[in-house]
DNA sequence: CCGGCACGATAACATATGTTATCAAGTTTA
DNA sequence: TAAACTTGATAACATATGTTATCGTGCCGG
């Protein structure tokens, strides 16, 4: 659903700077919604400062996707590319600095980057990345329960838990808040050798 | 983890038509295994007759990840595209006719689809499309209960449901073949109208 | 400074799902 | 054809997880 390339693939920036006058500088609050569910993305969205996240509704219940961070761009894929209706919503957790670059722009830079074939490789190279990083969310979601699924987090992206309300880590891991406080009580006490 | 386009862009036909010759035909019986997790993808398979699965190991435990039918192609993704060991096993479910084409052709397939600009376009559109797939199972994981996507297997892809032996459905569902059963039989009470 | 709200912990109970065991009906194979 | 295996249903019990309610703490805006 989203894709990002800033700093992932240094090779690209000259094209991404060139295009940097026709951004828009955003400075905003925390629950700040950038794509609201149901509307069309107009924006990718390049994150300077803050975090984000993606999230979709179900009866009431939020169901995070993924959070985003400094140097990290998104937008929502199938609506930005096919101008449908977005299926998640975008927004800050943490007052953000944002820079937006519409859509007519993101395309002509993509559409410049198709005309060099040396490019094109590196743009495939870029969608296997991500079509990678979503299997392998998927494959954990199936494989780990939310504890390992927490564990996980909790070594290999740190940060996401220092910075984000428990609620959406729990939200995130796809168990309700209490089971969340379970699952780290139970880690405090594994962990409890005096 | 795996694409296809055969059949799903016809205007890349006559490019698959031209690599036919170096394609290898074999007429195989059920669960023979195309490729085994662990080991390097070395062919693009497509299926002229029969039904594979994607399926990854978990301690023992099974956990399908797609099913694949006539006229679809598919390959390790990430196997075949970066040489890392395959996360996942390729197997037949049925006796199938399968075609392979060394990864070396198809390699060259897609790098004389890059020079025409005009197909980079539709490749990346191919990626996408592949993207909403994973993006769709991952969201239908997430949001539905097993009740809910057994339900929608059978309305919107009855076939799998019918020639697919139901401990795979159960573990493509990610629920054991016992609750499937207990949701089968709920199911068939709550139709039970005399 | 106070009142409301966001955030998180915990208990008690309800429901969903896994595990193991048993049985029965096909199907394949020696 | 008999034995072995595959497939599927069901019961009984165990565990995981959700739901609701309550409490405490800290923060933020009037």
């Amino acid at each position: 659903m989203i894709f990002h390339f800033r700093n992932k693939f240094p090779q690209l920036n000259p094209f991404w700077d060139k295009y940097l006058p026709f951004q828009k500088r955003l400075d905003i609050p925390a629950k700040t919604i950038l794509l609201k569910e149901g509307k069309v993305s107009q924006n990718y969205i390049f994150i300077e400062k803050g975090c984000v996240r993606a999230f979709f509704n179900n009866n009431g219940d939020d169901k995070t996707v993924q959070f985003f961070f400094e140097n990290e761009g998104l937008t929502s894929f199938d609506s930005f590319t096919n101008n449908v209706p977005s299926l998640i919503t975008i927004e800050t957790t943490e007052p953000s600095v944002i820079y937006l670059l519409p859509k007519q722009y993101a395309l002509q830079l993509v559409e410049e980057l198709t005309r060099e074939p040396e490019f094109v490789q590196l743009m495939l190279q870029m969608f296997a990345q991500r079509q990678m990083h979503y299997m392998n969310e998927f494959f954990s979601f199936i494989r780990d329960t939310p504890e390992q699924r927490y564990l996980s987090l909790l070594t290999n992206r740190p940060h996401i838990i220092q910075r984000v309300p428990q609620h959406y880590i729990a939200s995130y891991l796809g168990v309700s808040t209490v089971h969340l406080s379970r699952i780290k009580s139970k880690i405090a006490k594994g962990n409890a050798h005096f």
